[in-house]
DNA sequence: GATGAATGAGGGTTCATTCAT
DNA sequence: CATGAATGAACCCTCATTCAT
């Protein structure tokens, strides 16, 4: 008998359905402190049915925050080799996968605009309790160390000049925001010719 | 006479010490929601007082951020050229430019931790109303005009290569932002050796 | 066909177990409010099926304090005369039957505890409507009608002193609520020497 | 300058406004769930301003129930000896400082009606945790203390036959409670010959 | 009839703003 | 002009009750 199975599907997909809403009303709304009211709305639910999947208002936006982070996480770890990244050029290899990381932060940028104000309110918070431990538990935390990895991996690769990779992966990741920012102040999506426009600059520099 | 001066004087004052006693406690508290009390009390003020200096809560957040970005825009406009910046080698007065400002921008930031706080408070609120005029008057708007000037101008002045300025000026101070996000989470200060590594990379790039 | 009598005798069943359950949790979590969903969980049933035996929650408290109230009337009913109480000794009738009630009271609410508290609140309420009627109809107000018919045959029959057989209910009553107050506060249960001592004070005082 | 004074006795003055707001409210609404809402309504002001008097809900109620049995102890302290108490009977004395202290009781729960419903909640919440540490914190414990003391020097004065002090309160405090309810129920005051009539029981016994 | 998720009115609490002193 | 108590709209959360399955 599969019932249970097929309850906590649904259970399942409820609460996916509640953190679209969520996502949406944060989307809209963005700056503006969001009501547990108005993502019931928007979920077409009651106020009520929202502590029966999430503790409280925290937990809700800390699910939300940690699947979308979750998604993002999967799509980095999936992206495909870029085509013709294979190609001979000393350090292409390392260049693509690059690329390929700022394709996908931006594709999820594109679709997830919420999770910019969310974790920027991360980012804030993170002046409260700053330990290591706490830091590699929020959003952007991982995203951080995730990069700086990569970093070291260029370094070690002779793809970068030596240096501290924690502060690559700060300028990298930087310069990712940068981009979205200006996308989102223009009012558009993430520029599909940005990923080559941060590699280039990052790799060459934009000087002559 | 001069009194109604004197008066406009001490009016200044006080405004003043407002924004400071605000400045102070959104720096410690940040994250937590800063009541107006918590700024009163920060200030050695009755909160009624503030009402006084200070049309509502937004009102007084709006005048910290744009004080502390009129002393932000002051100190980059009569940042003295750096020593030995007078240099021959090709580009050195566009590079010196670049790290008299994220110097300027490190130091600032060191003083008014609270500043970054408010200026991603500020971005998240873009969503809003995009429109370029309102973006002009918001004060990372205005931070990224004056970037975005510049790289025109290092455009120009073929210190740069080619591409578009804005985004040229988004790279940018995302990096700057970046190393920001790191020494916060660091629990530290700007490094002193910020300028240099940011310019360096921004310029000639992190690869071999 | 007896089909309809075995389901109500079904149904009566449930409605037992629901009000064991009921009196379970009122007398573990005494003092905490008590929730439907706690009644359901200690009837091991889900919380509508309680609105299937019960109007409302009013109606299950009520019932469940009839109920028990019930069970004390029939017990005060059937209690056998004490062994060795029909002695000669004057009075010693009355005596016994008081010792008697007390006893069985006591048994009840060491068996109870929740109805302590329900009785309590009970009273509370009675300053709404103070009806003989109502009051009549209460839990509380039959124990003291019943009680006030005792001391009234007192009275008739010699045992006791003239005067109001309200007011020496009101006495009588109050003293056994009284040793069971400290009994609940001393955690132990109703003492077996309780109806002895309360006996002997209403009777013959404690004066020297 | 006594201006702080000043300040300090009206905010004392409002202090005691409010509680005598809840006590009607508690009083009238009698074992309904008194909300905050309705104390502020009834004190004449907003319900913000209750949290500026009171911690919260729970810190409210019980500065109430502690004012009143404050007032109560002091009552029973200053309590004048009975005229005509001094008489040379034994145990005369002892009789008119038990009278005495029913009878400020007795004026007590008149002008204090809720008080009886805040007592008995608290008799509830007895079972909860019921150590003699905390026992003695609430209202009705420090109630019951005393009249154990009282108890246990009629015992050493010999107007009292030997036997537990504790339960010599206990049954003395049931009664006082018991005439307490009668009088509730029968919607008038503590009846005046109540003081005389419970002792009379209590010392002499009801028996002929 | 049993189930338990959904409902939404209701209550406690916070805090920006006002205004009498 | 400073003060800070008063205000009350707004928000989070609870839980008795309903109802589709």
């Amino acid at each position: 008998m599969n019932k249970p199975l097929l309850k906590d599907r649904f259970k399942q997909a409820t609460r996916e359905a509640i953190l679209d809403a969520a996502s949406e009303v944060l989307s809209t709304d963005a700056g503006t402190r969001v009501r547990m009211e108005d993502i019931a709305a928007s979920a077409g639910i009651a106020v009520g049915t929202l502590y029966n999947y999430f503790e409280d208002r925290t937990a809700l936006v800390s699910a939300l925050l940690a699947a979308r982070m979750q998604t993002l996480f999967e799509a980095l770890e999936s992206a495909p080799v870029l085509p013709g990244a294979a190609s001979k050029a000393v350090g292409a290899g390392f260049q693509s996968e690059l690329e390929q990381f700022v394709l996908v932060i931006g594709r999820h940028f594109n679709r997830n605009r919420f999770l910019f104000n969310i974790l920027l309110e991360d980012e804030q918070r993170r002046g409260i309790d700053a330990s290591a431990a706490v830091r590699r538990k929020t959003a952007s935390g991982e995203l951080h160390a995730r990069v700086e990895r990569m970093m070291a991996r260029g370094i070690r690769g002779r793809d970068l000049q030596k240096g501290d990779p924690a502060t690559y992966a700060a300028l990298f990741v930087g310069m990712v925001k940068g981009l979205t920012v200006l996308a989102l102040s223009r009012g558009g999506d993430f520029p599909s010719d940005g990923p080559r426009e941060i590699v280039r600059v990052f790799m060459s520099g934009a000087g002559r």
